[in-house]
RNA sequence: GCCCAUAUAGCUCAGUCGGUAGAGCACUUCCUUGGUAAGGAAGAGGUCAUCGGUUCGAUUCCGAUUAUGGGCUCCA
């Protein structure tokens, strides 16, 4: 007699056990054929599920965020049936539903080519259209091992095999094609319609390098062709966005193949750059940082007692000189902890905060170069505070302070904490652990901030915090850490003499809050599309004469502005102003003042923003007070 | 590093079923001095990524290398 409650409160009551799919079409038609699957007290499960006793009933349909995923996980299935009806000898491993869509992963002798996805994709709507249902089937597991083996498909008689022997197996059919899973599935194929699959791409078998490379096909599926086109429509929008387009359309920078992984910035690329270097310069100062200037390449000697030598060599490029060997650093703190070793230190002059706009390389794989955003030479924003253990909390606290506000003037404002605690394998003792670790909670926790923990990612040499943003387009960025580290300084033989007039090693906190230069202005340009706000921008204004005539008073309105320290140039070539206005507005300048007959006349200018919105004439002093104001304001929204 | 794909003018791309290449924009010159997103004409510009192989002949086919792109792996 089991009384079902649906969502809205209201109660059903039945004279015997039914499935999910029953309830629906006893609540209507249209609920009927709209169901994907079901929620029984918070459990989803397919619609055949036979509810026997009371319970809270949730019908999911593609409206359900929780429908979309199984819509995603029964066309992985689609995918695989497909494969295996075209390339029978493939063999099926894994396909889990990701962000946006899902893949399958498949052993097969050969690479899949496009040709081949979109026959793949076309057999998958065919086998859509033959609505086959899907069923659910249970099997013990020594069974399913067997079943699995004998139809050749060794990879998930593995996966079944690592799986608990008490346990059954859930196998889902449709047709004549069997899978290993835990469901749950669209009641039929005939549910999934508004599908694409993307892309092919090699995959190690259980993500370990040293395993057969799979294939893998990447696809994505929505609830109606609706949002499948506005998922479409916004990875067009995203690489409208790509820096590395916008990079060279903006003539910001180039990567040529002679420096693989390292960046030419031209002149206006390495002017948002500097700007953001002189930025953050000031800042550090303000709050009680000294700025310092440490060697590019050091003795391998360093980097051996630093330890990098043992674990890092590979990542490291070296140079050699009069038989000494030398590493090109890969970070700073080696250096640092050199600065901090000179002299005695005594616990009054703790904490001691150490910035360095250094330049680091470090040989990243071929495979893993990405634009800006991964590359081999790069500057972070980066600094070193050595204290006391007592000091961490309070250190932290001021740093989060910091970072808050360079993201709020960078016009972030979504921010992602991240806790990461003691990994397995770590050096120092508990105690040290248990305090550094209570120390980066209390300092998230006294300003109120939600964070995640991160179980046993810290480094081996301590707990970390990671700062992430998200961008205008929704995706995230880790830019910021903090890291508490007493390694380093004892391995470099850092101390200092406490109050009781005994040695102690320092901690050291490892702090960045945009991380790698390089990658935050590939964030900066993508975020905001090129347009960077008046603050950043390469260029704050172009001044455009409309004829000849005017060639003298657009040079001295530019000299003047430039003089005040605006970045602004002057556009004199003989062309009409539609034509100037267009290339300046294309090249993301905020603003364009044009210079007429008129403007000389009375001494003003008329400006025009890179929207093409039109704010009037007015004199040079009221456009440079606007300006000035629109650059103190930095990213806040006023 | 591994898998797959790609590499043609400054940029974006087309093309050659093997006979050394073409467009648009940009560039140069000339005409035009024009008021808010492309004025007109002419000209110049490429060892078709690099190195090998096959061939009478390779930019095109094959192989290797390098870089780039998408993934995987890695990320102190």
């Amino acid at each position: 007699m089991p009384v079902i409650t649906l969502p809205d409160g209201s109660r059903r009551e039945y004279p015997h056990p039914l499935s999910v799919a029953e309830v629906a079409a006893d609540i209507g038609p249209g609920l009927a054929k709209a169901a994907l699957a079901g929620k029984v007290d918070g459990k989803l499960v397919d619609t055949s599920h036979r509810i026997e006793l009371d319970a809270a009933l949730a019908i999911v349909t593609e409206r359900d965020p929780e429908g979309v995923e199984v819509i995603r996980h029964s066309t992985a299935h689609l995918l695989a049936q497909a494969v295996k009806e075209l390339f029978p000898e493939a063999q099926v491993t894994i396909g889990p539903v990701i962000e946006d869509g899902f893949y399958y992963d498949f052993s097969f002798k050969r690479g899949f080519t496009e040709d081949d996805l979109r026959a793949i994709e076309a057999r998958m709507h065919d086998i859509a259209k033959r609505d086959l249902t899907v069923e659910r089937r249970v099997m013990a597991r020594d069974r399913a091992v067997e079943f699995f083996r004998n139809l050749g498909e060794q990879y998930k008689a593995e996966i079944i095999a690592a799986i608990p022997q008490a346990e059954d197996i859930s196998l889902y059919g449709q047709g004549d094609f069997v899978d290993l899973c835990r469901g749950p599935h669209v009641p039929s194929t005939g549910k999934l319609k508004a599908f694409k699959l993307m892309k092919v791409a090699g995959a190690y078998w259980r993500g370990d390098s040293r395993n057969e490379m799979l294939q893998r096909i990447y696809g994505t599926a929505w609830g109606d062709k609706k949002a499948l086109d506005a998922y479409l429509y916004r990875l067009e929008e995203a690489e409208k966005r790509d820096h590395r387009k916008i990079g060279k359309a903006l003539d910001l920078f180039h990567m040529q193949d002679i420096a693989p992984g390292m960046v030419f910035w031209h002149d206006r690329g390495w002017r948002v750059y500097q700007q953001v270097v002189s930025y953050i310069r000031d800042l550090l100062r303000e709050h009680g940082y000294q700025e310092i200037h440490t060697p590019q390449v050091v003795d391998r000697s360093l980097w051996e007692q630093s330890g990098h030598w043992e674990k890092f060599k590979e990542h490291m490029f070296t140079t050699e000189s009069e038989k000494r060997e030398y590493a090109i650093k890969p970070m700073n703190c080696p250096c640092h902890v050199q600065i901090y070793n000179q002299g005695l230190k005594s616990y009054r002059d703790l904490p001691l905060r150490l910035a360095e706009f250094g330049s680091c390389h470090r040989n990243e794989q071929s495979g893993a170069l990405h634009g800006l955003m991964r590359v081999r030479q790069f500057v972070q924003d980066d600094a070193h505070i050595f204290c006391t253990e007592d000091q961490i909390q309070a250190e932290v606290s001021g740093f989060i302070d910091l970072l808050h506000r360079v993201y709020a003037d960078f016009g972030f404002k979504e921010i992602i904490y991240k806790l990461s605690t003691r990994p397995a394998l770590r050096v120092g003792s508990d105690e040290s652990w248990d305090k550094a670790e209570h120390a980066l909670e209390q300092a998230l926790n006294s300003k109120r901030l939600s964070w995640d923990l991160q179980p046993g990612e810290g480094a081996f040499y301590g707990p970390k915090i990671e700062f992430s943003l998200k961008d205008s387009i929704g995706r995230v960025w880790q830019c910021g850490t903090v890291q508490v580290d007493s390694s380093t300084p004892e391995r470099l033989g850092a101390h200092y003499i406490a109050a009781d007039g005994s040695k102690q090693v320092p901690v050291m906190l490892h702090r960045a809050i945009l991380g790698s230069l390089e990658r935050f202005i590939g964030i900066l340009i993508e975020e905001h599309a090129g347009a960077l706000p008046a603050w950043l921008a390469p260029l704050q204004a172009m001044v455009l004469n409309i004829t000849d005539k005017q060639g003298d008073y657009t040079r001295n309105l530019e000299n003047s502005l430039r003089k005040q320290g605006f970045r602004v140039e002057s556009d004199l070539r003989n062309e009409k102003i539609g034509f100037k206005i267009r290339e300046h507005t294309l090249q993301r300048i905020p603003y364009l003042l044009v210079v007429g007959e008129r403007e000389v006349q009375t001494g003003t200018v008329a400006v025009r923003t890179r929207t093409g919105e039109d704010l009037g004439s007015m004199t040079p002093v009221a456009f440079s007070e606007r300006l000035t104001r629109e650059i103190a304001r930095h990213g806040l929204t006023v």
